[in-house]
DNA sequence: AAATTAAGAGATAGATATATCTTTTATTAT
DNA sequence: ATAATAAAAGATATATCTATCTCTTAATTT
């Protein structure tokens, strides 16, 4: 469905999430022991994610990644969107092109249908939102 | 969502279903025509079908791929399956290797009801189905 | 039987995704 | 100021996916 990319970035997210709510940052390390993920590959995407906005981070002692207010705001969709681009949200579930309502392959309606409703349940869900069942340990993220 | 791969298998197929309904078989130069992808590529695709059972040829001159009844009864989630494997029908969103309703994701309900409206729709769809609105020009394979 | 046609099979090439390694820059603590 | 820490950046390696090429095998037509 998602890139491996996208799915570390999905969970790294909601961890770093997790941990500012809970008033800490996340180092790269702490985050890797988190989400169970490659150390220098979840580093590539965090700093990615830092450029385009969505992820705060400082250098140095007690540095690492964290969130405030406007980034625990954002969805799974925007981490996607940011990670994968938005064609899994308007692409061709066959990979056509010129899809659309006037020439639509003859699944269209169908996923279209689906796809919107996978879109409103990543847009609908924030990742300020996960901390507590993280925290009692009814959902995992490894 | 799907690999290109697959892509290419489930138009390729709908394409055969197609010409089989009426009557003809499909050389591996008239599905490069009929749904626009590369013919190697396709070609590949096709043997792999075949030697799954899921497509019928024959070698030398009017020779070609085609369906017969039983064939036309496979439903895209069938070939699906054959190119992809079933991870898209059954893995975790978020790529966790144990998610389960013991050990969920984050995302693991929602992203299941998804799923299983996917899957519902893939499994109702029969390759044979969409002859009529391909050959009335209402949808396209390419 | 010989020539032609078209799929099957195996090998190879190219592109993209995934993963790792090394060096640099910024921040903090001493 | 200096040393230590941790992210940023750039380069490189590996694997997988996508695409192509060549040769072989089977079937049909003449």
């Amino acid at each position: 469905m998602f890139s491996k990319t996208c799915e570390y970035a999905i969970r790294a997210m909601i961890f770093i999430a997790q941990q500012s709510r809970n008033g800490e940052k996340a180092g790269i390390k702490l985050v890797v022991k988190g989400i169970n993920c490659p150390e220098h590959f979840i580093a590539k995407i965090l700093q990615e994610l830092v450029r385009k906005g969505l992820l705060l981070s400082v250098k140095g002692p007690n540095g690492g990644f964290y969130m405030e207010k406007p980034q625990l705001e954002f969805s799974l969709a925007d981490v996607i969107r940011a990670v994968d681009g938005d064609k899994i949200f308007s692409g061709c579930g066959l990979g056509l092109a010129e899809c659309s309502e006037i020439e639509p392959c003859p699944i269209h309606k169908e996923f279209k249908k689906i796809r919107n409703e996978m879109q409103d349940m990543l847009c609908n869900a924030k990742l300020g939102e996960f901390t507590e069942q993280l925290d009692k340990k009814l959902t995992f993220l490894k």
